[in-house]
Order: C-alpha cells, then structure tokens, then sequence
DNA sequence: TCGGGCTCTGACCGATCGGTCAGGCACACT
DNA sequence: AGTGTGCCTGACCGATCGGTCAGAGCCCGA
C-alpha cells in the first residue's frame, strides 16, 4: 500500500532502539520491532540488508566518534594523548552509554539466569569491602571499575604461571583502590 | 541400552564446559553437548533438569567459594576485610576464570558481529593512550581494566546531570592511571 | 493516460532449539 | 524365573526466528 509515511527508516531505528534497550539484541525480534513501528517484519528487511545492519546503523554515530577520537590521539605526544583520551573516553561513555549498554546487555542477562541467583549479594559486599568506609561516591566508582575491569581482563590472559597473574592482580587492584 | 558408563554425568559437565567455553552458553545446544559426550540428547535431560542446571553445576564450585569469601569479610573490621577482599577476588579471579569467561562470553561476541568491524583498533589506542609509555605490564592492565570497568559501571548510573558525571569519570580515570 | 519505480505486505521457508514421552535394555535382588 | 529399577534412546512437539519472494497499492513523470 506504501501509506504517507515519510521516514520510515527513522522510525525504525527510534523502534530498534527502544526495543533494543529493552530486551536486548538478542532478545528482540524482527517482529517486535515491526510491531512498535506499526508495519510488517518484512518493511524493515526492506529498508535494512539484516537485523545486524540496524545494529550497525544504530551504533554508526558512536563508532564514528570513537574512530575521530583513535585519530585525534595518534597525531598527538604521549602526554597530551593520554588527558585527550582520558577526557574523550568520559565523554563518549557518558553520551553514548546507551549504545554501550547494548553490548553489555547480554552480560547483564547471563547474571539473572537461575544458576546465578544470589550470587549479587554476595559480589557487593566484595565491592563494599574494598571500599572500605569512604563515603566518597568516587571511591564506590572506582572500586566497581576496578574489580569489574580485572575480572574482565583476566580473560584474554593465557598466563603459564597462575600464582604470578593472582600476584599482579593484586598488585594493580591494591594500587588502584588502596588511599595514599 | 545403558551400557556400562559409570559416571555420565561428570562426562556431561566435562563435555558442557569443553563446548561452553569454545561457543559459549547460548551458542551451544544440547545437542552439541551430547555429541561430544557420546550419547543422545534425552540422557542429557534425564540427568540434569535443563539446559540452565548445567551451567548451574558447572559454576557451583565458583559460587560456593565466593559465598564462602563474603562470608569471611563479613566477620572482619574494614581495614582487613579489604585486605582479604582484594587477595580473595584475585584468587577466585584467577582459578575461575573459565567460569567468568562462560559470563563475558556474549559479551566477547557481541564485538565479533559486522557491526562493530573495525572498532577494535580503535579501542586499542584509546588503552595505549592511557598507559602512556610505561613498559611495565601491571600499568597494561590497570589502563585495560579501568577503561572496561567505568564503561560497565556507567551503564547502572541514571544520573540526571551528565556533566558532573563525566567530570567524576575523568577524577577515577585519572587517579587510577596517572603516575605519582 | 500510461508505465515505471518506490514502498510495503502476507505467506512461506528452512533451520534451530529446549524439552517431553513411551519404551527398551541390562543388571541386581528375591 | 520373575520383577523392579536405574540408565538410556529415538521420535516427536511446539515455538521462535531471520530471511525470501511475488505481488499489490501508490505517486510521479512522460
């Protein structure tokens, strides 16, 4: 029927994202987003080659911003560089923490299945405690980064010798959240 | 037939954690599973309930010890339990780590689809910014981990103004990288 | 008025997956 | 020999999902 609908396009990544932020990539359908937008599954595979070019077209802005910022950097002295990335990474974190919340959303999801319930309480008081007492709100940001950071970090590390890893990591998690 | 196989289910959890760890949970059917082990995908199901108790067993030891380490801090004064703290998450970090990887997992694929090609290299120079010049490794993985941890914890922030946000995102980022 | 192209659609496809169920085999006990 | 029980299986089910396709309605330019 093709209605008066000018911008169907836009309404379809304003549907993703809403969607998206909801349930997730993975847990959104075609469908579902078909259904917020008010046309059929098959329109959006019209105006997009797949359900991952949405995504792309969804964190396009983002990864623009990031790879301006990556090129900013490289024609910089190393001092310079890291108050520039410092800075640019706060500030595309807190403006894009949306689309960044899509890649972490799954992560977020694996933490309600069943076979992970109740172990939260548990991980803040881990935090709480290396907290300490401070009731400054920047000594609770920077111990979640912190053990949040390390835990992801060890993941890549294909180290021989686990008792000088642990040893490291307690090293670099002492440095960061002890008071001097 | 149920030939002689004395102890199928540590052949299963063996088989889930071998097939978890290369496709991660939800990139792994049961089927999968049974293959690996050598039987049909209905014996799967007659010794554990679902799918989600399989992961539940393999991550049981995990969780057991962390319980068991939280309960410990709990009976400290501040001072000690965030000694213990930081030297227990360090060890359970590390002789866990296939068990968190089975978290990150989605996480870690998440990066792989289309749409974040060529976002990586990008990412990397923001970390090697940060580091600086510094050759030590432990400065490698405090710039890694801090840059993944603030990303994540941003994510359960629902603060109204994003600019003093961003401001105590530069004051943790820069306390934990610069150099004293 | 005619025709071509843009937008949109319902019907359909092929594949995947977690889970169920009735029944079969072998062994141990009586 | 008969019986029960633990272990295992193939066949099947219902649901979901991303994606394809032929065609329909509509607007616009010739």
């Amino acid at each position: 029927m093709g209605v008066a609908r000018t911008n169907t396009r836009d309404e379809i990544l304003a549907a993703a994202a809403r969607r998206f932020a909801d349930a997730g990539f993975k847990g959104t359908s075609l469908q579902d987003i078909a259904d917020d937008v008010g046309c059929s599954k098959a329109t959006l595979l019209y105006h997009f080659d797949s359900k991952d070019a949405i995504l792309a077209a969804l964190i396009a802005p983002a990864a623009r911003e990031l790879a301006a910022l990556s090129d900013r950097i490289a024609r910089l002295d190393a001092a310079t560089a890291r108050d520039v990335a410092i800075d640019g990474f706060a500030d595309l974190v807190v403006r894009y923490r949306r689309e960044i919340a899509l890649i972490f959303d799954e992560l977020m999801r694996m933490f309600q299945r069943p076979a992970f319930e109740g172990i939260w309480p548990h991980v803040e008081r881990l935090i709480a405690a290396c907290v300490g007492q401070s009731p400054d709100p920047d000594d609770q940001m920077l111990a979640r980064a912190t053990l949040a950071g390390l835990a992801a970090v060890v993941l890549n590390r294909t180290d021989r010798d686990d008792t000088a890893l642990r040893e490291s990591i307690v090293r670099v998690a002492r440095r960061a959240l002890l008071p001097r």
